[in-house]
DNA sequence: TTGGCGATTGGCT
DNA sequence: GCCAATCGCCAAT
């Protein structure tokens, strides 16, 4: 339906970058914030990218959220001022991203679920193995994957343009959804999943009706 | 020091 | 749709 975006948005890389202050103060506020938003990969190779079309919000004391036991090793990241970038493994061999969503010392966050490719297609394909589009970063496994996300980005700051940053192009998002969040066993039926109504670059088409 | 557990993915039925 | 692979992290021993 709306597989005409990733051509109608201008390139991601021509984003102006966002300013902290324009991030809202409250993880779920900021989940739903972000879609429509670009983000922009820079790597030797070129720039990667495209616009956020999926995102959960782990807020202050969910249950299901990594920051929920307290401050780790693995998790500091989720504890800095909103913004910075919280990478870090799941089921042993797919990274995550996630943005740090509170003030610092407080532990939340929003998840990158998906974004539709716009920018270094070729680069995400080669990064990914595969030629198809929709595959590239659908999924927040996958989206690292294709951007070359690893622990070594886990803390930078996603508000300065940089190896990873946040930028927006201006255009207002599509119709945003709202629905349960995906994979979780605890507080799994609250509905803190946001989404592009209609976009097929959105995961999860399963979970969608549950 | 160790055992269990995932905010998933991709291959196979 | 079902299920195995995979391994860093951390709570409990």
């Amino acid at each position: 339906m709306h597989e005409g975006n990733s051509v109608i948005a201008p390139p991601a890389a021509c984003s102006r970058v966002l300013d902290r202050t324009e991030l809202p103060v409250d993880t779920v506020q900021l989940a739903r914030f972000l879609i429509g938003k670009m983000l922009v990969r820079e790597l030797a190779e070129g720039v990667a990218g495209g616009r956020i079309v999926e995102t959960e919000a782990y807020p202050i004391g969910d249950a299901a959220g990594h920051a929920y036991r307290g401050i780790t090793p693995r998790n500091q990241a989720l504890f800095l001022e909103r913004g910075h970038a919280y990478v870090y493994v799941a089921y042993g061999s797919s990274f995550m991203m996630n943005v740090s969503s509170e003030t610092p010392g407080v532990g939340a966050g929003v998840l990158i679920r998906s974004i539709e490719p716009t920018d270094g297609i070729s680069i995400m394909q080669r990064n990914r193995g595969t030629e198809q589009v929709r595959d590239l970063a659908r999924g927040p496994g996958r989206l690292c994957a294709a951007l070359g996300i690893d622990r070594r980005l886990d803390g930078i700051d996603l508000c300065q343009v940089g190896p990873l940053w946040l930028g927006s192009d201006g255009q207002s998002a599509d119709e945003i959804g709202q629905g349960k969040r995906i994979g979780i066993i605890r507080a799994a039926d609250s509905p803190l999943r946001f989404y592009v109504r209609g976009n097929c670059f959105v995961s999860g088409a399963r979970a969608l009706n549950r």
